[in-house]
RNA sequence: GGGCAGGUAGCUCAGUUGGUAGAGCACAGGACUGAAAAUCCUGGUGUCGGCGGUUCAAUCCCGCCCCUGCCCA
């Protein structure tokens, strides 16, 4: 028996929590949060977080759960989802998992193979010897311990480099045997991709940015520094974070910081549709056509239905 | 009006002792298993300011013109 799970994946900015808000007043559900940033506490401007009022109307799971100076991760992620998952599933409604950070989608739907956790001492030590050799020299290194691993990665990958020395460390199987997903899903999946025409999406972008500055990055990111939380650390290095500290270290303009945040934007999103177009069983959805987020949310809950749910379903076989 | 420097990719520039050109950034496409808003790979997109001349061949040499900057009147 699988229990049903909804997808409402998409790049950054076309919509996705409207149009689950809207399909939460048709369908009976709760949201768990899928996206890297929205997870960190005390960052709300550049996050695209839902508002309280939203999250009071209907439960978000997966929000505000770490601190900034936390290392969150898609494995972490993968066991949370799992057990907010549970109690959406108990309280008879249906989970629907709402993001753009498609590793994270991936490991909950497809599942992750088991594996040993980051080791941060041991990368510190990794990333002193690229900062003195290069990253070619952790593939070299790799080469020697793990040749069939190496083959498979860039010389110059070195977040993938590193996480595979360290897997091999800990004595973790490696290569072709290990890499792959697992395929075998514990849902009755129904994955939605929102979309929306390139340049229309582009121009909401530009102009979020320039509304996320307006509502106070600048000082949000200021606190955060002051707080004590490192420029170095992953939940300061997303997009215009990254690019206001700078500012606050007195390094560049607040307009050249907002061209970085505009441009890395919508970079991003070109990612997020890269990932998003080999996820297997998505079907687009483009919210413009669609109507808007009601409209989207209408041609979901047909989907739904087409699907063999009704808002009782519980579980299918 | 005269002198000097310059005009090459969307931008900033390099270069060719004559054989139709290449870097960075921008842009486009792709990859992706505990950092994923991360990390990485691939791709040059061009009337070499214009018109003539010399030459087998001109972006390069010569002449004229146009434009920009600086200096002198």
């Amino acid at each position: 028996m699988k229990s049903p799970l909804l997808v409402i994946a998409g790049p950054t900015g076309v919509g996705k929590t409207a149009t689950a808000l809207a399909l939460a007043g048709r369908w009976p559900l709760e949201v768990v949060s899928a996206d890297s940033r929205q997870v960190y506490r005390g960052m709300d401007v550049a996050t695209g977080k839902p508002t309280h009022a939203e999250r009071r109307s209907v439960p978000h799971h997966l929000v505000d759960v770490a601190d900034p100076d936390d290392v969150y991760h898609a494995a972490r992620f993968a066991r949370e989802a799992h057990a907010a998952i549970a109690g959406i599933r108990a309280r008879g409604r249906l989970p629907a998992v709402v993001g753009g950070t498609g590793l994270y989608i991936r490991a909950l739907v497809r599942g992750f193979d088991p594996a040993p956790p980051a080791d941060p001492a041991f990368r510190r030590e990794l990333e002193a010897l690229v900062a003195r050799d290069g990253s070619p020299a952790l593939h070299a290194r790799l080469a020697r311990e793990a040749p069939s691993l190496a083959r498979r990665l860039h010389p110059n990958d070195r977040v993938r480099l590193v996480r595979a020395l360290e897997l091999v460390r800990a004595g973790s199987p490696v290569g072709d045997a290990r890499v792959r997903w697992q395929g075998e899903a514990d849902f009755d999946v129904v994955a939605v991709g929102l979309t929306l025409e390139r340049a229309e999406l582009g121009r909401r972008l530009r102009d979020r940015a320039a509304a996320m500055v307006a509502a106070g990055l600048e000082d949000e990111v200021r606190a955060l520094l002051a707080h004590g939380y490192d420029p170095s650390l992953p939940a300061m290095g997303g997009i215009g974070y990254r690019d206001f500290a700078g500012v606050v270290r007195g390094e560049g303009t607040r307009q050249e910081a907002l061209g970085r945040m505009q441009r890395d934007t919508v970079r991003y999103a070109k990612r997020q549709w890269t990932w998003f177009a080999r996820e297997p069983g998505l079907q687009w959805l483009d919210v413009a056509i669609a109507g808007g987020p009601e409209g989207a949310a209408a041609v979901i809950q047909s989907r739904l239905r087409a699907h063999g749910w009704t808002p009782a379903t519980r579980e299918t076989a």
